[in-house]
DNA sequence: TACCAGGCGCGCG
DNA sequence: CGCGCGCATGGT
């Protein structure tokens, strides 16, 4: 065993919101726990919640920079949100402001992989779901102070599933796709040798697997590679495209093109700030209907 | 009951 | 090339 350290990082909250960032919809594993969050990332479980003017995050680490490059701490947000605040763009403008406490984490790009290959054509709380299904069925059972939990699993592990056994993860048509992938990485597709790739290049690459199009790469791009000159276009975002930016066109690569070249570096966090966004509001109304 | 969710592969023209 | 369809599943 490595020792680990016991670690408590104290952050300031105004662009460092827990709630804001695990709940956008780019990350999977979490869970509310007493004042704020489990996340589970690699192979540790961090404690994370607001608390007044701070972020507090809790974690056993070997090491401290892993944990904050993990939750992006280096990166000026500040100025990332007042390029969306002065965009010129209403809608980016109500965004930023709603969605500034955001941070785009730095994921394992194999988790990004498998997890957005299961978000097609799903809803966030059963992307959930069954990823949670597949840490139980296939990951490893860890301890922590909190209790059990089960780790991502291995691409060999997922190589060697079952079928049936994958589906009762309920991922349905998806399990061809997560085989295929799996077995390609164990045969030899290295995901660590694509981050020296220009972005499209890196789009490329993961395109060539199969359950892998246009919108799951660009989501791998961001949340696995940390592409920011990536801009994944959902139902959710052509939406936005069409009622906030008036837009006409109806292919998503292009209205990806569209909004890559208009926020170029911006794009990702850009994205986000719409995204989510954009569910909140059909959240509200949802709510009030009731 | 039809439609929707962080879409994609495939076959057809 | 672009287009339309089928695909698992659970929630409204």
């Amino acid at each position: 065993m490595e020792k680990t350290n016991r670690v408590q990082i104290k952050y300031n909250s105004e662009y460092f919101s827990v709630k804001d960032t695990l709940e956008c919809g780019q990350i999977f594993r979490f869970r509310p726990f007493e004042k704020g969050y489990l996340v589970f990332f690699e192979k540790s479980v961090a404690y994370c919640y607001n608390d007044g003017d701070y972020a507090v995050i809790e974690c056993n680490v070997e090491d401290e920079k892993r944990l904050k490059n993990f939750f992006d701490l280096d990166r000026d947000y500040e100025s990332i949100v007042r390029s969306a605040t002065n965009s010129g763009y209403s809608v980016l403008n109500d965004s930023a402001r709603l969605g500034k406490g955001i941070r785009i984490l730095n994921q394992s790009s194999e988790e990004a992989l498998f997890s957005f290959i299961i978000s097609q054509n799903n809803n966030i709380p059963r992307i959930k779901n069954s990823i949670e299904k597949l840490c139980e069925i296939y990951g490893e059972k860890c301890d922590s102070e909190y209790g059990e939990y089960y780790s991502f699993p291995t691409a060999e592990k997922l190589a060697l599933a079952e079928d049936l056994t994958l589906k009762s993860a309920g991922l349905g048509y998806r399990v061809g796709y997560i085989k295929s992938v799996a077995k390609e990485i164990v045969n030899g597709f290295n995901l660590e040798e694509l981050k020296s790739l220009p972005t499209e290049e890196l789009k490329k690459k993961l395109i060539s697997l199969k359950g892998v199009g246009e919108k799951v790469a660009d989501c791998v791009s961001l949340f696995g590679f940390h592409r920011s000159d990536s801009f994944p276009v959902d139902t959710w975002i052509e939406k936005v495209y069409r009622e906030n930016f008036g837009g006409s066109l109806t292919d998503r690569k292009k209205i990806t093109e569209y909004f890559v070249e208009k926020f170029q570096g911006n794009s990702g966090y850009f994205q986000q700030y719409l995204f989510y966004y954009k569910r909140s509001l059909e959240k509200q109304t949802k709510n009030t209907e009731k």
